[in-house]
DNA sequence: CTAATGAATCAATATTTCTTGATGGGATGG
DNA sequence: CCATCCCATCAAGAAATATTGATTCATTAG
């Protein structure tokens, strides 16, 4: 229970957060750099609603930041949040490292 | 596109498995070693019917090992399916680092 | 062979998540 | 102001996931 619980939660969000194909999408296309939904919109074949859920999602896991200029909202990959993933991952890690001798059960 | 659409779904279903509280808590439980099904329902409040669609949902996305000896199935932690969310993870990692300039939109 | 045990599976229900279309809000251009 | 544009939000319905209890299956003990 030690690592992983103290930010369980926070792992569930981040994971379910990275379990969607469209999300996992536009990640990707957030790696073209900073964009708007309107741009997303286009470059995915996607309704403008539903986009915006899902980028919703993304950010309420911190895994994206959005900025306003005038009338548009522009999106971006929040790099910390990656490194926040990695960490999780790690902690993962340990888990798989740790896990050796079986015991007689029941 | 490159890195991620080639392993989209397998990713999804890594991250789907990820995704969830009692899931979670299995991946840490085994981290005490290899465990039967008796054991995991004892230590977490669960159900064994529960937990046998939990496991079940691990396995699928290569998590978790399973081992029948006798009447009881012992579940463990697969190291090379770490790996391999190491190698997602990476992958993530590397668009987030890409994600630099902005340009302008619509 | 029969009874009992550990666990998977199934059917039904509940819960969560996603999609769609409509509405509303903030910003800009005229 | 007024109309328009970009986007978030909402309500309703659809779809996917999860939980429960019952059943079934395989294995072992007697």
């Amino acid at each position: 229970m030690v690592a992983l619980s103290v930010s369980l939660k926070k792992s569930v969000t981040l994971f379910h957060a990275l379990s969607d194909e469209t999300r996992l999408a536009l990640l990707e296309r957030l790696k073209e750099g900073e964009q708007c939904v309107c741009e997303l919109t286009d470059a995915m074949k996607a309704t403008q609603s539903r986009l915006s859920f899902h980028l919703k999602v993304l950010k309420e896991a911190g895994l994206i930041r959005d900025r306003r200029e005038g009338r548009w909202m522009y999106y971006s990959i929040d790099p910390d949040a990656i490194e926040e993933l990695e960490t999780v991952v790690d902690t993962l890690k340990q888990v798989a490292k740790s896990a050796v001798s079986a015991n007689r059960c029941c």
